[in-house]
DNA sequence: TAATAAAGTTAGACTAATCTAACAAATAAA
DNA sequence: TTTATTTGTTAGATTAGTCTAACTTTATTA
């Protein structure tokens, strides 16, 4: 069994990895995205090492074995139900649900967890548009849902942005944006994609670029 | 803020000065129902001592301080909100429950423990008929309700037994009780309290010596 | 390509929670 | 009331996770 402390050693391997897109992740990185200092890492990693859940030589890259990474992928998966359940059960806003789930995605019990599961309705993404992996470990590919993907008609919730460039923000906040906001899709151009949006009763002319940019949730 | 094992102690140190009805508590007991030995505890009195948290003299008596007690207290509170949420709300069963509690009773976050309290509708009782401490660490004298509480007409489950001795659970055996069978109080002699009860269609007369001695939950 | 900077590693120390073994105090029994 | 037993305490060691300071390797750049 894991401790939390290598637990989270695993989830920050695996979301780094991530991040950058496969390229390599580095002990000081590692550190700095634990609050751990380099040296404290190091010794974790030969640990993590010794239990065959990375791949690691001194100086060399680090990765996560198949192990590694399905331990990892399942402790995301408990931390999105627990968001998800947080949000959608307790009434938690957004930006509450993080750090009781860091805390709620360490309980060990696998039935707990399926239960959970079950008692959510099978949820395919967390309050925060990312999606929640299956009990196989599956995980869909694309890592949020953006704007883009919204069909005509439906409603959704800004819940983050991928540019976060000064302009681009000045611009989601011109269209009256802001987190969690909840955004109507009213039509889409076929040629160009341009897409009509209505915000808080006004309607918007966007394009692809801005609503590729915007991360959302479905809302009901 | 208290690590687990410090809430660990506390906990125990409130349980066996309940159940042994505050005579003393000593060391090798208090060891014993952790499961670590006495040199352990005895180090953490120490430090629980520095805390504030017990009042402890070399080879005196251990007390709980009032800020110790109300601590203990709250974490009694999220044991049985969690053991009712996992009963109530994700089907586990009685027996199941108790594990996983003592996991989720050491996630700190006030906010998240009175949600759940108002999720739950605010339960007075536990799962196993323990009553659930409020907010201002309150909690009801008697621990649990006994079969000589429950009113005439209404229904029950039974939880636990009081007297464990072999006599008194063959006669419990042979009205057709177990664990989680639903009685219901047909009627209650005033002079001698001798309850008619019915168990699965039969029905029973029994002692007030009987009723006392079987601990249940209210049933709807 | 040699000097400098950045990244990674090692050694040694600290804290919390645990242990064993030895010892001390309090209680029970002869 | 002295002895034996139980209970409680201390000292010293161990493990996980962390740190600082010094050192080594790799990467960058002048």
């Amino acid at each position: 069994m894991l401790s939390s402390t290598e637990e989270n050693y695993l989830k920050s391997l695996l979301k780094l990895t991530f991040e950058k897109d496969n390229k390599q992740v580095g002990t000081n990185e590692l550190a700095t995205h634990l609050s751990v200092k380099p040296a404290t890492a190091n010794d974790m990693l030969k640990k993590l090492k010794e239990k065959n859940l990375v791949d690691y030589e001194k100086y060399g890259k680090i990765t996560l074995t198949e192990t590694g990474k399905f331990s990892a992928i399942n402790i995301i998966r408990k931390h999105r139900l627990w968001e998800t359940f947080l949000y959608e059960k307790l009434e938690f806003t957004w930006d509450e649900v993080h750090d009781v789930a860091e805390q709620l995605e360490h309980i060990q019990s696998s039935k707990l967890i399926e239960k959970l599961d079950k008692f959510l309705n099978f949820p395919k993404f967390d309050p925060h548009g990312d999606p929640i992996p299956n009990i196989k470990g599956e995980l869909k590919i694309h890592f949020k849902k953006t704007l883009a993907e919204v069909e005509v008609g439906q409603c959704c919730k800004m819940v983050a942005v991928k540019d976060n460039s000064g302009t681009f923000l000045q611009y989601v906040v011109n269209v009256g944006l802001g987190l969690h906001t909840k955004i109507k899709v009213i039509s889409k151009q076929d040629y160009d994609a341009i897409t009509l949006i209505e915000v808080n009763g006004k309607q918007y002319s966007v394009s692809q670029k801005f609503t590729e940019n915007v991360f959302v949730v479905s809302k009901n």
